[in-house]
DNA sequence: CCCTAATACGTAGACAACTACATATTTTGT
DNA sequence: ACAAAATATGTAGTTGTCTACGTATTAGGG
């Protein structure tokens, strides 16, 4: 079956960003569960950051990684859960709760280490051959100035000629 | 604030398509809200479909547009609410049901495609001076191949040289 | 010094995709 | 012709993201 979102030239864009990365996600998942590693895709990140940074806000965090923040809370809500974070609240401003790893999440981290490597690897060997990554960039960067919102409304408001 | 996901490689990779496609769906929202048409992003593809094909079935449709079938289901019965949609049984097979355009939705093409058009421009800009759209395509079948999964798993398996 | 504005976090609700399971109908292989 | 397999649809429950709103705390300006 030809996939339609071919057809649609750069308006099936959207529809096919979303249908790898949910692809790739899905694929994660699965790939620690087979692993019998308990751990999600996107914790990663947070591993990543905390591991360099040590303690980090919950805003912090949002800004770094470029989520809302309430995304943030649920994705450190289940690290927690699973004993990889832990969080103390902040003697100088009470608002703010400082994240850290655990233990746990140390003694994991050449585990992970090693298979967050194997993944650079291969996705290094998709995308062989490409300049995919540079491109990416640049496609997010011209999204950042301007959204295909008011690309689209832009487009549409310009004189037939 | 700088993006982490920009210094964790090839690996922030699942998570910038993510953020990117997630960003493109919302602003797709806003902007029909902007403009005043009770659509949802992604409605445009069974749209598209639907007008070319006459009728078509949900899993005809799920595999036309590669979604799985229950995504299907709720979509329409999305569009068969907002009345863009209406659903028949098959006479020849009674498991499946068939679905077509209503009257409302020829009714409002012409204005539909006016802003699709635009939209698609947009997007031509925004990819503008670039291949991103046929080295989409290849990564798309690359990682269609032989997913994120297997990738990893055979560079963990690789002899360390 | 206090009131207002800004900031940090949290909760609630919406949304789109998925898998897994359930049900109904048709097809197929004796 | 009937049982088993395949197919079409539907439902339930999970996930990760978002916006919008609420609450608590801190910072700043008269």
């Amino acid at each position: 079956m030809k996939d339609f979102a071919l057809e649609l030239g750069c308006l099936g864009f959207t529809m096919r960003l979303k249908r790898l990365s949910d692809a790739l996600m899905h694929d994660g998942r699965k790939m620690y569960k087979e692993l019998g590693v308990d751990i999600e895709p996107n914790w990663y990140v947070v591993f990543r950051l905390l591991k360099r940074e040590g303690e980090m806000s919950v805003m912090e965090i949002a800004e770094k990684i470029k989520l809302a923040h309430p995304s943030v809370i649920t994705l450190t809500n289940k690290m927690m859960k699973a004993d990889y974070l832990s969080s103390a609240q902040c003697t100088d401003d009470n608002r703010r709760r400082l994240l850290t790893l655990t233990q746990k999440a140390h003694d994991q981290l050449p585990r992970l280490e090693q298979i967050w490597n194997a993944g650079e690897r291969g996705v290094i060997k998709a995308l062989e051959g490409t300049d995919f990554m540079e491109m990416f960039s640049l496609i997010e960067a011209r999204f950042g100035e301007k959204g295909f919102k008011d690309r689209t409304i832009d487009e549409l408001n310009k004189p037939t000629l």
